[in-house]
Order: structure tokens, then sequence, then C-alpha cells
DNA sequence: ATAAAAAGTCCGATATTTCGGACAATTAAT
DNA sequence: ATTAATTGTCCGAAATATCGGACTTTTTAT
């Protein structure tokens, strides 16, 4: 489970009740008081949420907001909004905003928040590792000779059987359908060795 | 984008306020008045989410929410509390729903809530098709004697030179480094025609 | 309509692979 | 310590695959 929530308050005694709150809660905070110190944690793939204040000086959390659309566009940002400032809290939303959080916060209320962004966070970041590994095996163009491929394959179907009968060649060769003397052939054309593939230690001594 | 809203609510009135208030947003609310009628929609891949009252008669929100848990734990489930019964929502939450929301409800905090918990539902959901996928690839022991496993591989090889050259036999000969005689003598073998991977429509006339 | 290119097929000499038998070297079991 | 089984290597005949040439048919381009 992810655990960071990179926070970004100028109010010093808010910003530290705050942090205090996420630790009691077994979370990582990270304490910033700017948009300007926060910005280098901004990453595509920050493994963590973000809390941000919107009324700040110089940056505000819209600046925040924009900013890290522009670096990740599924990263969560909760902004705290000052009491009961529906338009701001729904411009925010409407903005990309994860969600909103009036002041003063409540603790409880804080905390269901952060969980539902932090799981999201973790579900997009899971998702993206799939996305990319079952990219990465679909693109793998087969290149090279047919025969290439072919002895690449053999190896590849042969070291399995190997394997999987901890390196006994004659049942590999059952296994494979063919006479032990043939698969000896292959192994040496493909200079594979049964000794790797037995147990190093099956009892010890 | 996922877009079904299963919504349980004893309540004719406000129910149907409710399917309006969903169908003015572009979603598909399933209309209910009970856990019962309700149930049979309840399944593990559920592609939406549920929204159900706490107080009912017979079963409250809490049996949906149980029920619904055992069937996938991943199913968002947003309860509707009255008003400020705080206590309630607090245990609700505790208990795996996904949010709350308190009646008299607001129609754009509902919708933020709703968004929100078909974007957590469709992330799920995606994430298990990709997970059943990979598993799919990576448990495919293979199984069969060598030549039956060589002959599957040479095929592919073969067929997906053919694809690459759009089934011009003398290109994918020289991609696969053979002589074409070669490789008409393995087609033969194999039963693969050139023809089915030609364009059927190159150019229309 | 004609020419050029590619698709398919068939043949046969050459090259490679298969596979059983035989045997020495190791390893495991009694 | 002796036996039995397994490993690993070599041999050679039979089976199979390769590959270029020749030829017919079909497509494609002009």
């Amino acid at each position: 489970m992810l655990k960071k929530v990179l926070i970004i308050e100028d109010d010093t005694a808010l910003r530290n009740s705050i942090v205090q709150s996420l630790e009691l809660e077994d979370l990582e905070p990270i304490s910033t008081s700017s948009f300007t110190q926060a910005r280098r944690s901004i990453r595509s793939n920050f493994r963590g949420v973000i809390l941000s204040d919107i009324k700040m000086p110089v940056h505000d959390g819209f600046d925040v907001l924009r900013f890290a659309q522009a670096r990740d566009p599924d990263l969560p940002i909760i902004l705290l909004t000052g009491y009961s400032d529906v338009a701001t809290a729904t411009k925010a939303l409407k903005d990309g905003a994860y969600d909103y959080l009036e002041k003063p916060y409540d603790h409880e209320r804080l905390m269901d928040i952060l969980s539902r962004a932090l799981e999201h966070r973790e579900l997009v970041l899971q998702n993206r590792a799939y996305r990319d590994e079952l990219d990465a095996q679909k693109s793998k163009t087969a290149t090279g000779t047919l025969a290439e491929q072919m002895e690449m394959h053999e190896r590849k179907v042969i070291e399995q059987a190997l394997a999987v009968e901890n390196g006994k060649v004659v049942e590999a060769a059952k296994r494979l359908g063919i006479p032990r003397n043939t698969l000896y052939d292959h192994m040496t054309r493909l200079r594979i060795v049964a000794k790797a593939f037995r147990d190093k230690a099956p009892t010890a001594k």
C-alpha cells in the first residue's frame, strides 16, 4: 500500500498538525511550505498523493493542480479550501482535483479521503505496470532468420523439459517423445549440459 | 467509462429523484426498492457501483454491504445516511463502504462521489483484466512432444513473416533467411497458404 | 494486349538429422 | 564392495530436409 502524502501548506502550525495526524495513521507525510519547494517532488510516477492548501502566497493550489496535472494526469490532488467555500471547491473538482477538504479539517474525514486517494493512485500505478509488461511482451517482434528463431525455441523447450525432470536426460527425452540419443544430439548441438539442471543440494549431508 | 449505478432505495419519491438525477448526467441507473430485488444484480464483475439507502425495512444497507463485499470486495458501495448521522457513516466506512452521502442529498456532491466510485471500479476491473491476461500468458506450460512444439513455433514464425510481408512468399523467405523453395517446402508440410495473408482490399477500384 | 514478375509445383543431388546399437565413465543402490 | 542404472560419446545406415534449376500458372504493370 502506498503511504506518501506530499503536503503543501504555508501555515506552519496547520502543516505540522497535519504531519502529526498522518504519522499517527502510519502514513508518510512529505512536508513542504510552498509550491516551489514541493515542485521537485511532483513527478510522473510519484508513489503517493498530494494534499495542498489552496490559498497561498505567490503560487496557489490551482498552480499546484495545473503543474501536477501536466506531470501526471492521474496524480490525485486534494485541496484544502476555506470553510464552506463551495464555489472554489467545485471549481477545483472541475479542474481535475481528486477531492477537497474544508478547513478546519476533520481528522476522520481527512483519513477517509486520503485512503481513497492513495488506493486510487495505487490502482493507477499498478495498471500502468501491467500495461507496460503486456506491451513489452507483445512488441517483441520475432526477428532473425528462421533457423535462429527455431534454435532459440528449441533451446527453451529442451531446457524446460530438463528443468522439469531435474536434469535427467532419459526422462526429459521420454517427455519430449524422442530417443535419448537424439536428445543428446540436440544438446550437443546447442551446447546444453544436463548437469546444470540438477539439484545442487538434494539432501544435506 | 462505466456508467451503471445500482440504486437500492425503498422511498419511491427519493428513488425516482435519484434516477432522474443520474439520467441527466448520462449515467445508467438501475432502480430497485429493496435488497431482495437488487440481489441478483450484485455479481462479481458488475460493471458499475452500488448506491444504497441504509435505513430500509427487512434488509438494511449493511446487509447490502455485507452481501456485496462477499460477492466482490472491490465493488464500491455508497450508502445514504440520515442527516449528520456521523456514527453510522463512520461505521459504514470501517465496514468497507466506499463512501457515504447524507440525506437530503446534494446533486453535485452525489455526482462527485459517483464519478470517483465509477472510476475506481473501472480501474479495478481493468486491473483484473490485465492480470488475467498476463496469467494466461505465463501459465501456458509448454507440453507435448518436441516435434509438436517445434512445429507449432515454426508455424507461428512463418505465419508472422508472411503477415509482415503481406503474403509475399519471396519476401518472407528473404526475411527468414532461406531460399523460397525451402519456404514452400515448409509451407506445404504445415499446410500454410500464402494467399490467406494477403490484403483482401489493397485499393478500392 | 503484352511483357515482366511472382506464385506454385516437381525433381533430384547433396546435406543434415534421426535413431538404434555399442561402449566407457559415473552415479546410486544394496 | 559389488551390482545395477544412468550418463555421455561415437558410429553408421536410414530417413528427412535443403536448395537450386526448370517449368507452368497467375498477377501485376505498361
